[in-house]
DNA sequence: CATTCATTGCGTCTATATGACACAATGATA
DNA sequence: TATCATTGTGTCATATAGACGCAATGAATG
């Protein structure tokens, strides 16, 4: 466990236990009244919203890392996530910007301080089931929450590319990753489901043939339960068998979308 | 263009120009003779094989630093190169060994110096073709030789596990990415190309599907030549045809393998 | 120069998968 | 009780994948 830090602290003393420009940025999806969603915060002092991250500890591994900023913003402690991508553009952090931030915060910082150096980034995503979550700003942050993905227009640095770049794995990876498992509650109904894959591959699919061929897959099991409450057909409750899910992932499921 | 540094500027200096912490490593694919190949460098003083790789100056993009990795290694300006994981386990590298081989190349380094911090690297996969390649050692190796793929069984560090990674994402890319055209000379031959898949996927095809298939993408055309010289009928050759290539990759090649 | 032989090019057949669509059943609402 | 959007199941034509047959080719052989 590592200790809570004060963001004093952390300007001050950072240099001395965190990794040297390098940092991780995550896009932790939900899913929610069929909408697909992202975890962002609003920073302090400023009209912006920014993807949840943080640095290393230089004997941190990253992965470690991530799953430490993960559990600090949702509460969650065992959280799907997959390094994407890093980004290392030369002038991608803002400078000017983040000394403003620190003078803002009455933090006075010298030119060759280890915030202002270039920064590089490792991009992961999580996914997580919406219901569990508990969004948690952090010390830079006023507020935490989930923004429905095509609703993003502009966030801080250059994190809607990170963004972008997240969706566009998350579309590459749907027939190898257990994407559908971890971003639906335990039962889940077929309409559900296919509006999860139909926002992540942006494209209409045919309900008929959706159902006929998750059904072939083999791995999600149909309950005696329907879910009520809807105006209409109560359609069944479906969950994941897990071991045939993996199985089926590790080959990739077959046939595109 | 950066300059040309010696191995002693750069342990006593590369502190002040390179980015702290963070490396690079390239897993440079070639074919030839039916066999998927590696390029590899043999390291001075040690009876081991390692990735060619580099460090990222202050002010450079990381895909720029890897060109020109890249481009040191085999005389190839224009290559395909494609970011695919981070490597940043805190105990990834050996300090013990680092400090031997300096020490054997009679340079004193101080505990906190900048080559035994700890180091993430960012690993990047290459495809070349293999008939233009001239290798070329670094600074830190003997020589500079093509290694079958298969026949690997050890490397510096954590560098097979780098490899095994790149493998893999290169079967995973095999629909996405360019990969053929990139592997292979202008002109080749069916068979070659089969070969090529085989090897990737490291799974028998049969030769008829395969054909009718690869024909059925309409992206290669077949030349009036033949290949002749082999011990039996002479196939035909063909090439690629470019645009219509990289619009089928971009919506994914349809089916699996 | 005719024969041999592994390889190549082209085609066939069948089982299965895919896409488009019809229709009845359901369950809340009016 | 009728309405209506939605869900569950099935059908049909077509496309595709996998398995395999067979003739053509071109170097090697004697």
């Amino acid at each position: 466990m590592r200790p809570e830090r004060t963001i004093q602290d952390i300007v001050q003393e950072g240099g001395k236990y965190f990794m040297p420009s390098v940092s991780l940025d995550c896009v932790i999806f939900g899913f929610h009244e069929n909408e697909l969603k992202v975890l962002l915060l609003k920073m302090k002092n400023m009209d912006q919203w920014a993807l949840p991250g943080g640095f290393i500890y230089k004997d941190e591994d990253i992965e470690d890392a991530a799953t430490r900023v993960l559990r600090e913003r949702t509460g969650l402690h065992d959280i799907f996530l997959q390094q994407f991508k890093v980004f290392g553009l030369p002038n991608r952090s803002d400078k000017k910007h983040h000394l403003n931030i620190m003078k803002k915060d009455g933090i006075k910082v010298g030119k060759d301080h280890w915030l202002i150096q270039r920064f590089i980034t490792v991009g992961f995503y999580a996914l997580v089931d919406f219901a569990v979550v508990i969004p948690e700003p952090d010390m830079n942050s006023v507020s935490c929450e989930w923004h429905e993905i095509h609703s993003i227009s502009e966030l801080f640095m250059d994190h809607k590319d990170i963004l972008d770049n997240a969706l566009e794995t998350l579309r590459l990876q749907l027939n190898h990753q257990p994407i559908g498992y971890n971003l639906l509650p335990q039962k889940f109904t077929m309409p559900e489901l296919q509006k999860l894959y139909e926002t992540i591959l942006d494209k209409k699919l045919d309900r008929r043939n959706f159902q006929r061929r998750m059904n072939g897959f083999g791995f999600v099991k149909r309950l005696k339960e329907t879910r009520k409450g809807g105006a209409h057909k109560a359609p069944f409750l479906y969950n994941f068998d897990l071991r045939k899910y993996k199985k089926a992932l590790q080959e990739g499921l077959q046939g595109g979308w």
